[in-house]
DNA sequence: GTATTAATTAAGGAGTTGCTTACATGCAGA
DNA sequence: TCTGCATGTAAGCAACTCCTTAATTAATAC
């Protein structure tokens, strides 16, 4: 894997845990200490710590250092993508205009071609 | 694996690769063969195959045998599940009053006890 | 300076993923 | 029944995940 998985891959893989959506709806209060988010897990602080930078690594959260304190912030960007695809496949409606869209896009481009 | 991962998580982990989303996107146009599935990609059939299970697995496909051929349908039913936590996630403002009613709830709970 | 606190990095291990090739199954038609 | 086609299963391998404990960095307090 020298190119990496793609920005959409990263954020549905790093929703693909139990602890790191626990940790996303703790972080919806505001911003964070990493002590603060590892108290509730029955799990080490570097377990933590690696589940942090996979939220990080799909631009789910911020990390700005403050004195020793890590805080961590939400970041809801990378969600609107994953909302876009999953709501795009989940409503079969929709699904069936998308698809008439596209025939009637190639259509026309067979007749002006 | 002895309890396997949460509904949730397998969905998640489903959608985390772009080979299993553009199978689910293929198949809004309606149920399809495996071989039909699996011409497009660069990829053994038995690698389709593999992927079509994680898609079964996470109940986002349906497998019927007609013949000497599987066909493959979409079920949307997971994405439902799916969509409403990113969406709970999504948007700050509904963040908020979600938050806010869970303290009016915690709030009543506690008077009421 | 030393000690304490907060967090990360390093190293390692059990289990999983994502692919491969080779083999097995199951149906259809000559 | 034998042949061919569509698909699945088995086995194996490199890479990755998720956890652990031990060592390290960095800032604060004495």
């Amino acid at each position: 894997m020298q190119n990496g998985p793609d920005a959409l891959s990263l954020v549905f893989q790093a929703l693909a845990d139990p602890t790191r959506r626990e940790i996303l709806s703790r972080l919806r209060g505001g911003p964070t200490t990493v002590g603060e988010l590892a108290e509730p897990f029955a799990m080490s602080r570097p377990a933590i710590s690696q589940h942090l930078r996979v939220l990080e690594r799909a631009g789910l959260i911020e990390r700005t250092a403050t004195a020793q304190w890590r805080t961590c912030t939400l970041r809801t960007e990378p969600l609107d993508e994953a909302s876009a695809w999953v709501d795009r496949h989940r409503d079969e409606w929709n699904e069936r205009f998308d698809l008439l869209d596209e025939r009637l896009r190639e259509l026309k481009g067979q007749t002006d071609a």
